[in-house]
DNA sequence: TTGTAGGCGTTATCAT
DNA sequence: ATGATAACGCCTACAA
């Protein structure tokens, strides 16, 4: 009704009937191919542009089953997806690769859904690919899990462990950092050093339990199951499992806290209850998340390579979607100890 | 093919030919249309159950022109959405109340439309509403803003304005929250007090601006131009901009900053200058980000209502998707002065 | 209460 | 080089 602007539905037909061609050829010289005229695609070029045409993704991907979104699940509010400053940075990196490469996020959110599961959400918004940014979920979700990884769907996940002929994982080098971290520690003259895990049910928090425990080993320490706490890197836990362990084991002098949120609670809660960082009791955290570098006492931290998990990440879903046959080898990313303030040799 | 499981291309053609019923009836009963008979409805619900069956959104989208998709538009890497640690908890809120309203979010990342608009973009995807997540590109994109205020795209914008049949927006009284930033200091007995702003190009810069001066008026304090610098939102515009104040002006006590992120890098760059915040000068910052807590001097600053700012963002999306007629009034959030270790009284 | 048929906007196949 | 036409999976008149 409105004859002058493009604004309003436009779709292909208007624009094939504005040129003077078939549906079919506005298609064809719109999507670049070969067998149309110079002259008919230049003018169909020009009437697309001219109307602000572009065309509808939704119809696009019915008929293609492609739709350039890749689908994002995260874990719950507290531990994971854009409440964990070290997820947001990999997540933030996955937004610029996949945007290079032509794809938009779909972030799942809806909530009223109890009946579905990744697998069925991702068939219903027909994502062309899945990452998976979870924590504690492994454990409670692992049949939607292994059901994710049998659908064919190209999948990856950041930090945990995933099987199947269109999956993979890029994770951090959890065992070599945590193991760095201790023996950082234990240089520094310490030998009764504890250890606050996150959780202990996926691949990551084995790993880093065995980088403690061979750490320990290595310097001829014994390992001694009273200093060890786990928590599912929430603040109240990191506090509890702090007091607990105070409570339980005298002299600590060193703890390796899993994440560096936690590790900051953990100090709060020494200095509390009357023990100074780094001068009575050293701590070192996990991730070298923003916080890490202003706290008080800079926290040494194992600082993850958050920008490139998300690159390498991305990458390898790409590869998946765009090749079938691909499965890029899980790939495990060094860690750094980075030393700040938090930790100190021991009292003589 | 495949006897065993309900796995693969399930579609309502399926469904309705294991049910024994027609596709029209599928759609009815599992859309909980009335006219179908008990019997009907629970067979086909069965049948759905036991195949796992799910509705294809992309389909669905295609006949409804309704996607339960909510589109998120960011502005660059630096200063906002993912990477900007003020609005990442903005957009968790959104996240999570979108998501209790049924719908997903799309994040727009593809990088390679240069030709494409906010609104064209939008329109491809079929999203229902958007929402504007911007900082400086609100000036660069004013042209697209203009279009997409009046392309009736539901649409909600953060601290700036938009205006339109479809449009509102939520901001912080940033007025009100700087006015009491530059009062604070002026009890304190500052008089010379410096700002350094992150934009004056939006509402939300000249607002802050204005609190400035009028804090100063108040106090019968003279405003002078000299004391003014803007940054966009950058470490590097910080630090530069605190070094030139520095040099232009001497004697100054105290300075309002823009954002949290920026006051840091001022304290250190005043710092590396033989300045120590807050016995040489005073600093106060803005949002109230979590290393502002955790800083050295802690922050002064003026909190933002994060949460909330998404949490009514998106009732009002919701409520203009859902009624065509709902305009929700812009609305301003009060904002509150934090005080911490970065301001202090002058020295007499 | 249920089935049939048309259409949502696009691409792909097959003619021409 | 171009144009009909049939999908894609679903919903919704309309008819029965």
């Amino acid at each position: 009704m409105n004859q002058q602007d493009g604004d309003e539905k436009m779709s292909i037909r208007e624009i094939a009937q504005k040129a003077g061609v078939s549906v079919s050829t506005v298609s064809r010289a719109l999507n670049g191919y070969s067998d149309v005229s110079m002259e008919t695609r230049k003018r169909v070029m020009e009437v697309a542009r001219e109307f602000n045409y572009f065309p509808n993704a939704i119809a696009r991907g019915l008929v293609l089953r492609k739709t350039h979104m890749i689908g994002l699940f995260f874990g719950d509010r507290i531990n994971s997806g854009f409440d964990d400053p070290m997820y947001q940075e990999v997540i933030s990196a996955i937004r610029i690769e996949a945007g290079k490469s032509g794809r938009d996020l779909l972030i799942f959110a809806n909530s009223n859904k109890e009946l579905s599961t990744y697998t069925s959400l991702s068939k219903e918004r027909g994502v062309d690919g899945v990452f998976l940014i979870l924590n504690r979920e492994e454990k409670l979700k692992k049949d939607q899990i292994r059901e994710l990884e049998k659908s064919g769907i190209p999948c990856v996940s950041i930090n945990f462990q995933l099987q199947g002929d269109r999956c993979t994982y890029v994770e951090s080098n959890n065992y070599q950092g945590t193991k760095d971290a201790v023996t950082h520690l234990i240089r520094l003259g310490h030998k009764r050093i504890a250890f606050i895990g996150g959780d202990i049910y996926g691949k990551a928090g084995v790993d880093r339990l065995n980088g403690y425990k061979d750490a320990l080993l290595e310097a001829g320490l014994a390992y001694d199951e009273r200093l060890v706490e786990f928590c599912y890197f929430t603040n109240k836990g990191a506090r509890d499992a702090a007091i607990k362990l105070q409570e339980r084991a005298d002299n600590i002098t060193g703890i390796f806290v899993a994440s560096d949120r936690m590790a900051v609670i953990v100090i709060d809660t020494l200095r509390e209850r009357g023990l100074f960082v780094p001068s009575d009791i050293s701590v070192v955290g996990f991730d070298d998340i923003a916080v890490a570098e202003r706290s008080n006492p800079a926290l040494t931290t194992v600082r993850q390579q958050r920008y490139e998990m998300g690159r390498l990440a991305t990458e390898f879903l790409n590869r998946m979607i765009d090749d079938p046959d691909c499965r890029p080898e899980p790939t495990t990313l060094q860690c750094e100890l980075v030393i700040r303030n938090s930790t100190a040799s021991i009292r003589v």
